[in-house]
RNA sequence: GCCCUUAUGGUAAAGAGGUUAAUACGUCGCCCUCUCACGGCGAAGUCGGCGGUUCGAUUCCGCCUAAGGGUACCA
């Protein structure tokens, strides 16, 4: 039988990582398999309409490289591919359920009759009470009639059990009787997701519905749905949820207080495609191999459904950062340019000028694209800082030998014609082995007293040539006058 | 409350009835070094608890605990 996966989001105007990681693992097995990854719109619930979200997903799918095979877009026979589109066919279905003695309709007023609002506390079971399970023909005929609003609820056997078997949880049974008579039809006419997946997994021969665990629960109510047609259920693979690790130490799923949950906000950030991929292709599932770092066709060949984890995993920025670093590195250096472009418009006019030199800086030190503008904060930034600084026990440095050198190489630094770091490292290195010195000693009171800073994105020549001249015979002038 | 599921270092995870329990990120130390980053070397740190099965259990079973999910006219 041939594979077919699908990936089924509402759209909710934006891609939570954790949806696009199932997106991700739904194509990855489809084509592993050589078999079809389809993208199908579940908007049933009209409340939640955005406007444009579908782009967000269209887009989504493109940037990442995952292309689907049927969708919306490439009917390939088994459309409509968007579930309010298909309004009749849940109708139909339903109706036909309810001929079977599967399901019932029912004309309890929303809430009204779900005895289960003050049960909170108590030991009464929950859910809806059944009160139109057993009405006769008749008044199920008069109610329709008389135009009276209603939904077709699933009628649940009142005894024995359910078992399905997922392929990564194995076994799982429950009790009928814990199993509440969900609507499958709702009064607007539009069917609950519960209902839709199951009619449009079996129409669209969907082989392997790949979803996240927060439906397992509800998987022995698909069960029966397909029992009661009389269709053969396809398989279930559940994905364990993805958490975020809150300040307090305990987890919960991932939200945006844990920092960026989108897929969009990630690359807005500075991650690139390649690294968000990588690195949620590994959170819940294993190659079980020591490599990590791969591309989405070698995703393709390697992935199988014995890799999938059953556990939750915990979303790690840090991790993300490494992978990140890994493919930022190897961009040519050319695309790292261009890439960065978005990224550095913060930054001052002459720093842009000189982007061609700064950016080999930057790359080969930079986590994600917005570690950019602060790396080069100190271009901009000048205060007064502490003239401890200035102290160095490793390079034999206090303030007055400090001093001392500024003094010396501010004459010499007045007097270059050729402002290049080349030229720039030639001449404090002549200047440094004339006074015996080791380079740490000239440079390190150079770099502080140009950044203000200790930590800068590369040497004390590469400071001074992106300060420019002026500048930096101007800030270490300034430094000179603070130690005397 | 009830139902379902899960449990290997801080994080992601491999693993097997007997191992010094991989590896990666992170952390720390050392080297390199004008700082950072890179690179090299090294270290610390784990099988949630209690019983049972077994010659032997972190691995199999049970209970407990903790965590996650479900219990919607949301998906």
């Amino acid at each position: 039988m041939k594979v077919r996966t699908r990936f089924a989001p509402s759209p909710t105007g934006y891609m939570h990582i954790g949806n696009l990681r199932t997106a991700l693992y739904a194509y990855l097995f489809a084509k592993h398999e050589k078999g079809s990854f389809i993208l199908r719109i579940e908007d049933t619930d009209q409340k939640r309409f955005v406007e444009g979200a579908t782009e967000v997903i269209y887009n989504t799918l493109k940037q990442t490289g995952l292309i689907h095979d049927e969708g919306p877009d490439k009917d390939k026979g088994y459309g409509p591919y968007v579930q309010s589109e298909r309004k009749e066919i849940y109708k139909e279905y339903a109706e036909k359920l309810v001929k079977k003695g599967h399901a019932y309709y029912c004309f309890c007023s929303n809430h009204e009759d779900t005895s289960s609002e003050d049960a909170e506390e108590t030991t009464q079971t929950f859910g809806y009470n059944r009160k139109c399970r057993n009405l006769s023909k008749e008044e199920v005929e008069k109610n329709l009639k008389e135009g009276k609003r209603y939904v077709i609820r699933q009628k649940m056997p009142l005894d024995g059990t359910t078992t399905f078997h997922d392929e990564v949880y194995g076994d799982i049974t429950v009790e009928n009787s814990s199993l509440d008579d969900q609507i499958l039809l709702k009064s607007d006419g539009m069917p609950t997701y519960n209902f839709a997946n199951v009619v449009d997994d079996h129409l669209m021969k969907i082989s392997h519905v790949i979803r996240g665990k927060e439906y397992i629960s509800s998987t022995p109510k698909y069960q029966l749905l397909y029992q009661a047609f009389g269709w053969k259920p396809p398989k279930t693979v559940h994905l364990s949820t993805i958490m975020g690790q809150n300040p307090d130490g305990t987890v919960s799923k991932l939200s945006k207080r844990h920092g960026s949950v989108s897929f969009a906000n990630l690359v807005d950030e500075g991650y690139l495609v390649d690294a968000i991929i990588n690195y949620i292709a590994l959170l819940g599932w294993s190659p079980k191999m020591e490599r990590e770092v791969f591309s989405l066709p070698e995703l393709v060949k390697l992935f199988n459904l014995d890799g999938i984890v059953k556990t939750n995993a915990i979303f790690d920025y840090k991790k993300l950062d490494w992978f990140n670093a890994i493919y930022i590195q190897q961009m040519t250096h050319e695309d790292f340019i261009a890439y960065s472009q978005k990224y550095i418009a913060n930054l001052p006019d002459y720093l842009q000028q000189k982007w061609e030199f700064a950016s080999t800086l930057a790359q080969s030190r930079i986590n994600k694209f917005s570690d950019i503008v602060p790396m080069f904060k100190f271009l901009d930034e000048y205060k007064d800082f502490d003239l401890e600084l200035f102290e160095n026990k490793k390079n034999k440095l206090d303030k007055q030998s400090s001093k001392e050198i500024l003094c010396d190489l501010i004459d010499i630094l007045k007097n270059i014609e050729d402002w290049s770091v080349q030229n720039l490292n030639q001449i404090i290195q002549d200047y440094t082995m004339l006074k015996e010195y080791k380079i740490g000693k000239t440079m390190w009171p150079i770099r502080i007293a140009v950044t203000g800073e200790v930590i800068t994105p590369g040497g004390g020549a590469e400071m001074l040539y992106l300060l420019g001249k002026e500048e930096s015979v101007k800030r270490i002038t300034k430094q000179i006058q603070r130690l005397s």
